[in-house]
DNA sequence: ATGTCGGAATTATTCCGA
């Protein structure tokens, strides 16, 4: 079983290039994250034909979360509770035994901004959610664009450097840093722990090229699910234009799964 | 620091958010 994560930057404008990923890589369950459009204007159709369903909570423009899947689910939630004026940014699906929750976090903007504390709020209200509903024991997944950089061998700034810099302050670590306590498994991060290995890039002064990025988008999971891994790809390939199509400026990341 | 995107509002240009 393979599951993924992506951060595709308007699906209206990404679903050729999200197409030729899905038949390349052959996902079981995707999360995807910054959709840009409205429920009504999600592509049902063109990805059925590619043999996908969908879980949807969107909105108009901004944020917008989904999970695509090969097999049919049961949606458990749309929304994270007490936090849904920041937008659209949770959907958790039900596959018999797996729970699988794909998050868009707020990015914050920059600290001093109004919105950095609101993200701050936000991830506790993650935090609370995640323990009133999900048993550690059981198979589940939470993944997305968490907006931090956990470590420093996660951001190409330079150590000490970034400390006051956002997505990389104590506040928002120690936000993420509550999720692994809990008992979440970075799988990446456990699979691979010395790779420096990002998963965004600016659009902007050539950040791809020059491999200016950050790892910013994750596949957290019980240790019941973990222990079942295989291999976790960050696929920055993806990152690059195709055929003319622009790319996100996330890659995608997966889990092959036993 | 900021060279690029996607989308909205308004009609080819400007803004906002990332």
């Amino acid at each position: 079983m393979r599951i993924a994560t992506w951060n595709v930057n308007g699906l209206r404008s990404r679903l050729e290039f999200v197409l030729h990923w899905l038949a390349a890589r052959q996902p079981d369950v995707v999360g995807l994250q910054e959709l840009k459009l409205t429920d009504e204007q999600f592509p049902y159709d063109e990805l059925a034909a590619a043999g996908y369903r969908a879980a949807v909570h969107g909105q108009k423009a901004w944020n917008g979360v989904a999970i695509l899947s090969r097999e049919p689910g049961e949606v458990t939630r749309r929304g994270l509770p007490g936090q849904e004026e920041l937008g659209s940014r949770l959907v958790t699906a039900r596959f018999g035994e797996l729970s699988f929750t794909t998050v868009y976090c707020p990015n914050g903007k920059s600290v001093g901004h109004e919105d950095y504390p609101r993200k701050l709020g936000w991830y506790d209200g993650l935090a609370a959610h995640w323990a009133a509903t999900e048993a550690p024991a059981r198979l589940a997944v939470l993944c997305g664009d968490f907006n931090v950089c956990p470590a420093d061998l996660d951001s190409h700034h330079a150590p000490g450097a970034a400390a006051d810099r956002i997505f990389h302050t104590a506040a928002e670590r120690a936000r993420f840093g509550r999720l692994l306590e809990g008992g979440l498994v970075d799988l990446y991060r456990d699979r691979y722990p010395e790779t420096r290995m990002y998963s965004w890039w600016d659009y902007r002064g050539g950040a791809f090229h020059r491999n200016l990025g950050l790892r910013i988008d994750f596949v957290l999971a019980t240790p019941a699910l973990a222990a079942r891994v295989r291999d976790v790809v960050i696929a920055r390939q993806y990152r690059k234009k195709k055929d003319g199509f622009t790319a996100s400026d996330h890659a995608p990341v997966y889990a092959d799964l036993d």
